[in-house]
DNA sequence: CCGGATCCTGTTGGATACTG
DNA sequence: CAGTATCCAACAGGATCCGG
């Protein structure tokens, strides 16, 4: 109806809006938790307490926070046992697995630069 | 002199030191604004100013900010010409490059995956 | 055991103004 | 133009309690 009533091409909307996703998407991803909790996760199957415990300081709020986001964006599934205590348990989905190379790729590259970060400092700390 | 004094090998707390450096860097780095800088740089040379057009939404504070730790952890380089008005250069360094390898990837399965998440969220949010 | 809700504090980060 | 400092509103995130 009022497309194309302005200049551009007729999706033009449609790749803006394409865009504005992609840069909440980013966001929601490039932090330290969510890495950290795909890295852990791996091709596991974690329980919620499992994945507290292994994710070192990551707090029972940022856990499940974090966990919605991840499940919202398809990235993990969550699977409930309804048995009683109840157990809630965790895994990758394809795409969160696809991520998980990427994330690997910046944990090595962290451990690779170690040294040379580590002068790097000292050398910009004086 | 105090190595060894009690359990575990000789060099147990250089390895703990150096898990927790890596935790930090990892938090340094793992950081939308962080990421989206180096993603931008790419291969080139950018003024702060220009810098600060091209990553969408970043302000003056967090620009200076992520700078200054990324030039602490040797990411990128900082030229000043000695000229007035002041014109300042940022590059990344070897290590920021082969950071961008794993940022792209990031990216990549962004758009890769937008229509996968958006669906995914759609059915979330019911 | 899991996770939502509430409260409360410290940090983040934007706006603004000032220096070289 | 680049960078620092200050102020202050907003949010993040920890602790705790409760409910399923």
């Amino acid at each position: 109806m009022v497309t194309k009533q302005f200049s551009g091409s007729p999706d033009e909307a449609d790749l803006m809006r394409a865009d504005s996703l992609a840069r909440e998407i980013f966001s929601d991803i490039a932090n330290k938790w969510a890495l950290l909790i795909i890295n852990v996760l791996d091709e596991r199957t974690l329980r919620f307490s499992e994945l507290r415990n292994e994710v070192e300081g990551i707090s029972h709020k940022m856990l499940t926070q974090n966990l919605r986001m991840m499940e919202r964006n398809g990235l993990v599934e969550r699977h409930v046992h309804p048995t009683v205590p109840p157990r809630v348990e965790y895994t990758l989905t394809a795409p969160g697995q696809a991520l998980r190379a990427t994330v690997d790729g910046m944990c090595a590259w962290t451990h690779q630069h170690l040294t040379h970060i580590e002068t790097s400092r000292h050398r910009f700390d004086a």
